[in-house]
DNA sequence: CGTACGTTTGATCTTTCTCAATAATGGTGG
DNA sequence: CCACCATTATTGAGAAAGATCAAACGTACG
């Protein structure tokens, strides 16, 4: 079942969680020229100030989103995982106001900006499905800044957890609530609002808790309704049910 | 200079900032049906799980976008001004994420959600100009997290001012850094993540170092450099430079 | 003029941070 | 396969920012 897929497919498939695409459309949106490219680990595809010219897709791999404060402090805004598109949030704006770099190895799919938007000028039904997609990153933002703002360590990680898992889960790259985390914990502390000592800690007493087991770098949760009551998580900001119409 | 004006004037300078719209798409925007309400603080205009039917667009007064944590702890994740689309948000999605409240009394120009999707579909210089405020608040959102996340109260009350300050002076609502800042100390509180306690201290300070002068509700900043500097500020993020194509 | 709401202040407590050291882990070259 | 290095994870002790609790003070408005 490993056959080979075309690059754009998980794209298409992460629209369609949300928004209905005929046989045209993503034939449409496969159709797209793109360049395929292999990134390290650590590697920017975008930096704050920088006029993004593509726009890019996740094929495999994770990329982080961030920004930092004037006192050197780096605070990461967002997760992406393959089937995401990174630039969505840059497409009508000529300077971006943050940075994006690869949190594991993977690989991305680079499209033109104007094909893109070549294409929402074709077809409402692409252009709905991106906006759609843009509008439920930015509840995510919002969640993020709850998350950050009003909930204590151990809720927070736990919430940031959940996300991840339902996310993943989704886009079928996850069962059974249990994933492989690329993140380190620095990450995870710059993801949270806190500092990388104290997310150990919070990790460790989830752990005891029995909320969540780790090995290496992959993470389950015995009891997902526990986890989920941990975190304070509810997923109806992913928008994952059905959308009907406008 | 206070003749009559069109409520949806300040919406289509607002989108004017970033965007450049033909007198033809200024007209059509004007042509708009809407019914004019008028609010009282503290009342809803959205609650989270509401399936929002009509974009409200603020036409004088403030109001303010707000999630819940388990804990019964509020976050405020963005605030409007009169010229913001209170709705871009919910576009395409069926079922509200959060809700938003007045944070004084004022007027909103009620708009039925499908005459949005219609002028969009037939003007894409409007559809784009919307795009463009969707992204820029996205923008906003992405810098809230970061403030929440990993600037002091000092730096992080002060920000939330300059961001005030800018978006307000961009709008015409408020010069020489000087406005009416109509927010109760815990609404602030709510915005930042702190206490009200805290947050009633952190103004103290901010005013004792004078950086800050604050009478009843009005506040001006005597070096707008320095202000600047103590809320670690750069606009950049809401894009006010003129955006040039795509 | 009294009530409700918002602000201010003090005292104390907690969470989270900081600093510092130690232990794993993973990857590399030999 | 092993020794070595660089990262990352873990732990402890003490410090600090911000939270909590409680009370007093203002102010606006009916």
């Amino acid at each position: 079942m490993d056959e080979f897929r075309h690059p754009l497919e998980l794209l298409v498939r992460n629209l369609q969680l949300r928004s209905r695409l005929s046989a045209e459309d993503r034939e449409a949106i496969l159709g797209l020229p793109y360049t395929l490219r292999t990134l390290e680990a650590g590697s920017y595809t975008m930096r704050e100030a920088d006029a993004p010219e593509v726009c890019a897709v996740m094929v495999s791999g994770f990329a982080f989103r961030h920004k930092m404060a004037g006192d050197g402090a780096r605070q990461i805004v967002a997760l992406h995982i393959p089937g995401d598109a990174l630039d969505f949030q840059n497409l009508c704006l000529d300077i971006s106001d943050h940075s994006m770099q690869m949190l594991t190895r993977g690989e991305v799919a680079l499209i033109p900006r104007n094909e893109i938007n070549k294409l929402s000028a074709l077809r409402p039904a692409v252009a709905r499905a991106i906006l759609t997609k843009i509008l439920v990153e930015a509840s995510i933002f919002r969640e993020w800044v709850l998350n950050v703002g009003r909930r204590d360590a151990k809720t927070r990680v736990a919430h940031l957890l959940c996300e991840l898992a339902v996310r993943l889960e989704a886009e079928g790259l996850a069962d059974e609530y249990s994933y492989q985390l690329p993140m380190t914990q620095e990450q995870l502390a710059d993801a949270v609002g806190l500092t990388p000592v104290h997310v150990n800690r919070t990790l460790k007493v989830l752990e005891r808790d029995g909320f969540l087991t780790r090995t290496k770098r992959s993470i389950s949760f015995p009891n997902w309704q526990q986890m989920r009551n941990v975190g304070d998580f509810n997923q109806r900001y992913l928008h994952l049910e059905p959308q009907v119409s406008g």
